[in-house]
DNA sequence: CGTAGCCTTGAAGGTGATCAATGTTTGTGG
DNA sequence: CCACAAACATTGATCACCTTCAAGGCTACG
């Protein structure tokens, strides 16, 4: 794993991400004063779970993976985050935080790593970064949520939502890209089901030409097919 | 369902409540500021999924049920929200926010509803009350993420789970007890699981003696005998 | 006193888990 | 660059758990 504290080539990246938009170079400054940035390559962690919180992230490239291990050894994943997106949101308000997940790196990925006392007293004073920070924390708890309705749902409605769910439209929509190296286990993981079952699945709808699969990228050619499945149980 | 303007009585009451801790009186009427106290009786809709949602809400009394109604008309409850919890929490940060959810009464309950725009204009400004509703969200958060884990373990875990989540210590804690008027349907709507299944494991509890229920009452008789049956699986 | 909401029990069936074995791709170090 | 290990994908057989469907009882409340 590769940091850096030399920050002066970051505040033009970090300027461009939504979290950031109407930050002069200066208030970003301040606002990641003491932080590090972190170059991960695949499957390196950067927040382990149980370990005391001293910073939060912010990804800079790639994707990470948040997930936790459960008693009997199975990893579930919380969720799966992409550019701008923060690590370890949640540490902010307790006392004496510890990180709540463990962060693996999804592929070469960059992220920067911010004292949580920066935040403190820089971050809070600023009501429009809150609001911005607020805002994440809403759509990634919409997205438990919307989860939490699919419980009941076949598998396959589920497997067809979570796609869908980190699809980004390559074109008109009729064809889809996921941008995350993505393995079935993860997907699994993430569904709490079994790998094989995700892979019954997913193999059948590869079979049928509705999805294709190279070295876990995973393109979704027929996207009106997959959204049927999740409408048949879902609103 | 009665409503009443007059907050002169609440502000003694809101500043009870671990949210408004450290705030004046005078703090506090400026933040209600335009609210409304709603007084619900069981099974009564104060906020309705996907209504314009100019309104939050803080539990006073009693407790209320977050759910949405999923496509094939299965209700999926998503949080028991009582007293000091906050209703409607997510429509903070949007644009033109819709409630996410249908929010009910459980047994007689009141709430002070107060306009998004009073949070936006005097909440926002107070960095430590900021802290305290993100630490209300990430309680929840927690919770849901806590429940993902669970998502492989059995039936009888998940149940045990969710009961011991739900208790508030009576003594010792050799009896514990939980406050709201908790229908069997409504822990299988909180777990994705039907009520049958939820009756039979539950039964089976009430017949060796480790739980008792009256009048949706839930008590848990033999703490220990629960508890151990969320480890098995869980870490 | 009847309806609505809740609880209960039983029988049958299906979906996804488990276990086991094998193939394939990726990454690493000599 | 090859060899080997590790991670990932696949397939099949069996079985447990939970769902579904159906029927009936209990209790609260207007």
């Amino acid at each position: 794993m590769g940091k850096t504290r030399d920050l002066t080539g970051i505040i033009g990246e970090a300027a461009a991400l939504p979290l950031f938009s109407g930050c002069t170079r200066d208030d970003i400054s301040s606002l990641i004063e003491g932080g590090e940035i972190h170059v991960n390559r695949h499957r390196e962690v950067i927040f382990k779970f149980g370990d005391p919180a001293h910073y939060f992230g912010i990804v800079l490239t790639g994707a990470y993976k948040l997930s936790r291990l459960s008693g009997d050894g199975h990893e579930a994943v919380i969720h799966f985050a992409s550019i701008g997106d923060v690590l370890a949101a949640l540490i902010m308000a307790k006392e004496n935080p510890r990180y709540p997940v463990t962060v693996h790196a999804m592929g070469p990925s960059r992220a920067i790593v911010i004292p949580r006392s920066v935040y403190l007293s820089e971050w809070l004073k600023k009501p429009e970064l809150i609001a911005k920070m607020q805002m994440l924390l809403t759509t990634r708890m919409s997205r438990l949520q919307n989860q939490r309705l699919m419980q009941r749902a076949p598998l396959h409605s589920k497997i067809a939502a979570l796609l869908l769910q980190l699809v980004n439209r390559d074109d008109g929509g009729s064809r889809m890209h996921i941008q995350l190296p993505l393995t079935r286990k993860e997907i699994a993981d993430s569904l709490g089901v079994t790998v094989e079952s995700v892979i019954r699945v997913m193999s059948e709808w590869a079979k049928i030409g509705w999805i294709s699969t190279t070295d876990r990228q995973i393109s979704i050619l027929q996207p009106e097919s997959i959204v049927r499945l999740t409408m048949e149980s879902q609103d």
